[in-house]
DNA sequence: ACCTGAACACCGTTCAAGT
DNA sequence: ACCTGAACACCGTTCAAGT
């Protein structure tokens, strides 16, 4: 869905720049850095970021969709690599640690699993499930998956989990353990 | 811990305005619900709210921490009505409806579990991670639970799912589904 | 067509003055 | 000892004026 009509310099070059300036923010600083502060170090008027960046979100899609399909790619390598149980669970995880270490990656990735998930994300939200199904359907075909699971689901699980393992420890270190209580379950190992 | 010295008249009075203003606010606005319309609704300067709260948090604490360990005391009722394994589920449904019934109170409970939680959260960490330990502990001597769970893991976990049903819909209509995948694990039913 | 930045409404926090 | 509310620094958002 590229321009129907190119930007003219001065906006091409003020949009690249808001996109590098919040990059940088919002790994500094979260999802909450200040839209102030972008427009400032990128050099522009803070009219011309709401001019580009309607929203928040909008920004934070744009700063991350490149990684974002970078992980949609990611599962099919993953897919070639394993068998499919455990290219499951270890895209879980590689997705995981990328929303905690990309600190605004986080909020991107639970609006675009959530329910009313904004029209806006299309490109964000329809990676994700895209190799979020490819990847479930591989494993529910092995049978090593719960056939009733949705792919949907699996991600707003792996959300939640790395938000537990978030509580655990900012860094994220007890991921790999979360997920696989999630995947084996609380029962004990039978 | 009560007072060393009764409050004030005014002090006391001021006091619980506050808390029943707070606890209002919460409720319709979420955690981050004004702290200047908080005293305004309690008709108290906003110096007055600082000084007898002096983080949103320790307001957040005080205003939940009786459904806090009304949870707490939920725990015990369960363990004696139902089998050890079905109580802990129970509990955590129980723990997720509150959660997400009472908008405040995610934020207040995710730094309870979290690692470094606050020292001034005591009231309500000791509470949930207590009651968790009860339930775990049966749980694992019945059988039914992991051996190698940590009663605070479970805690996180139960707050990881209880993110991952509100993505699914505001209300958590599907925490109940979640919560079993979790117990069950993501692997075939066998 | 796009940019700028002042203006507005808002928020959290502090602190001098008051009782 | 406690309260008040003005003051400060900050933030998001809009929009008239400029190019």
């Amino acid at each position: 869905m590229a321009q129907s009509r190119p930007m003219r310099a001065d906006a091409r070059r003020n949009y690249d720049r808001l996109l590098a300036a919040a990059t940088e923010a919002f790994a500094e600083q979260g999802e909450n850095a200040s839209l102030d502060d972008i427009a400032k170090r990128a050099g522009v008027g803070s009219g011309t970021l709401y001019r580009h960046f309607p929203t928040r979100l909008a920004l934070l899609e744009a700063a991350y969709v490149d990684r974002i399909e970078a992980l949609g790619a990611r599962a099919d390598e993953l897919a070639e690599e394993l068998p499919p149980g455990e290219a499951l669970t270890e895209w879980l995880y590689e997705l995981g640690v990328a929303t905690i270490r990309m600190r605004g990656m986080k909020a991107l990735l639970g609006s675009a699993v959530a329910d009313g998930s904004s029209a806006a994300l299309t490109a964000c939200g329809t990676a994700m499930k895209g190799a979020a199904a490819r990847l479930v359907e591989a494993a529910q075909a092995e049978g090593t998956l719960r056939a009733d699971l949705e792919p949907v689901e699996l991600l707003r699980l792996g959300h939640g989990v790395t938000t537990a393992s978030e509580l655990a420890n900012g860094q994220g270190r007890e991921l790999r353990r979360y997920l696989t209580l999630l995947t084996e379950g609380l029962r004990p190992a039978g």
